[in-house]
RNA sequence: CGGAGCGUAGCGCAGCCUGGUAGCGCACCACACUGGGGGUGUGGGGGUCGCAGGUUCAAAUCCUGCCGCUCCGACCA
């Protein structure tokens, strides 16, 4: 992408809104415009972010044996009446009257919804295990919307849901998401540790967190601290295998959310060296709730036995947009974002020194073409500029590479390259630099 | 929803206390200089001072109401 061309309203000055680290740095990056409170418009650079991670979550959830479908934002109360939830989702649930006076709703998630679509076509435990998610923006009236996209009232969610015919499948479905969701965000290059949660409104009696450690995090949160040093992605999974083990060995040590947090229990479990107590972001969040809304929504498939028996279900959910923000609370320096390259909006900068010297723009255009060739995103800063005023955003918006040719370099054969994590500048040949960035 | 604060040009802010008809920096436009990382100089354009009432000869400034936004707490992907 050629930067002359392109959209990105990058700012020198943090808008006085944004008090958080990933919220200044959004907006200063030229990537999201607050629309108003807890809602964001999406600029061409935050869009590519969040499209990359969606796509990995996409990716992983299809691997698990998920299937995508695509419910719609908006929803009939009737359904959320036969749950019961119309009346206990209180004022966080948007509502709305259709010009024919039905009563509708912004969704803030879709148990009823999926549950309906499942009752209907299912009727028997021969259909069964099934997991269906979709990736869909959900409204949530908070009463207080803050840190950005972090808590915003509209937002992206991933949410997956699975059908068992008892306890022991719904184990499975929700073990596959367990390991799922680890490899999920280890892909984001963050280390995202399961712990033990509360239920909440939803229900249930399994769940866990999956928390980001970083200080700007929401949540207090208790753990071993052991799990920093865990690894995730060192082997690939066989979802059709027995995932206990490897669910238990994430599951042994101590780690918990503040609402579960039992300080005697911490203590007696966890060695004094290895307590850690921080403050997290909730990125992920798995449930087994049972029989809970197949109930009273008539979900029901026949046995082997030919009985007929409510299927047990449980939800899953990835925060799509807050991981936006997740990431870069996570991977940031003074300058600005420092990208993990699976969900950088483009892998290399390229800068162009002087635009006005016919050779370098000839050797920038080249790369440039070069680099896209192979198939590696390129943000081109091609701009005819003056030399102090040339768009120094580099650092701030974070790509993981930044490739600087200018002629005094190219007289002696030589360009700059740059990692964006470690910062250090190695002149080498363009070749060598072309060879490292298309590898 | 309880507590605190803020709305003045695209962004950051001053002016308000003590009313006299709006200013600074960045950004933007033009020209010149300049070319190894958010240039320099000169000259410009842009604002119903959140909205509505009120007080006053006169309101960004004082009063009342409303709207919007932010922060701290309780709730949540």
């Amino acid at each position: 992408m050629r930067l002359s061309a392109y959209f990105l309203p990058t700012m020198k000055e943090t808008p006085a809104e944004a008090e958080i680290v990933s919220h200044r740095l959004m907006l200063r990056a030229g990537m999201i415009r607050q629309a108003s409170a807890g809602i964001y418009s999406w600029l061409p650079l935050g869009l590519r972010v969040l499209k990359k991670i969606e796509r990995i979550v996409r990716e992983e959830q299809d691997r698990s044996g998920a299937h995508e479908v695509l419910m719609p934002t908006i929803q009939s109360a009737d359904l959320w009446k036969q749950s019961g939830r119309y009346d206990d989702y209180g004022k966080e649930m948007l509502r709305i009257e259709d010009r024919h006076g039905r009563e509708m709703l912004y969704g803030p998630t879709n148990e009823e919804l999926i549950t309906d679509i499942f009752r209907s076509a299912v009727k028997s435990y021969r259909d069964l295990p099934k997991m269906l998610y979709h990736i869909q923006w959900k409204f949530r009236d908070e009463v207080r919307p803050r840190f950005g996209v972090m808590r915003g009232r509209e937002f992206l969610m991933k949410d997956n849901y699975s059908f068992d015919l008892d306890y022991e499948g719904s184990k499975r479905a929700y073990n596959k998401m367990f390991v799922s969701y680890l490899r999920t965000f280890a892909r984001m290059g963050l280390k995202a540790i399961p712990m033990e949660a509360d239920t909440g409104p939803i229900g249930g009696n399994l769940s866990h967190e999956f928390i980001i450690l970083a200080d700007t995090g929401e949540s207090e949160v208790f753990c071993h601290r052991d799990f920093v040093d865990f690894d995730v992605l060192g082997s690939a999974v066989d979802y059709e295998a027995d995932l206990e083990p490897l669910v238990q060995s994430w599951t042994k040590l101590y780690a918990r959310t503040d609402d579960k947090h039992d300080q005697a229990v911490f203590e007696k479990e966890v060695p004094e060296d290895k307590r850690l107590n921080r403050r997290g972001i909730e990125v992920g969040h798995i449930f087994y709730f049972g029989t809970k809304y197949s109930e009273p929504l008539g979900a029901l498939v026949a046995t082997p036995e030919d009985e007929q028996v409510a299927v047990h279900m449980g939800s899953y959910g990835i925060g799509v947009s807050r991981l936006v923000g997740a990431v870069i609370e996570a991977s940031h320096d003074e300058a600005g974002i420092i990208w993990p390259e699976p969900v950088a909006p483009f892998k290399v900068g390229l800068m162009n020194l002087k635009t006005a010297d016919a050779a370098c723009t000839q050797a920038c255009d080249e790369t440039y073409a070069k680099l896209g060739g192979a198939g590696v995103e390129v943000l081109y800063d091609d701009r005819d500029e003056r030399p102090g005023a040339k768009f120094n955003g580099m650092d701030l918006i974070g790509l993981p590479w930044q490739l600087i040719i200018g002629p005094r370099g190219l007289d002696k054969g030589l360009v700059e390259l740059k990692e964006r994590r470690g910062g250090e500048r190695e002149e080498l040949s363009l070749e060598s630099a072309l060879a490292r960035l298309t590898a």
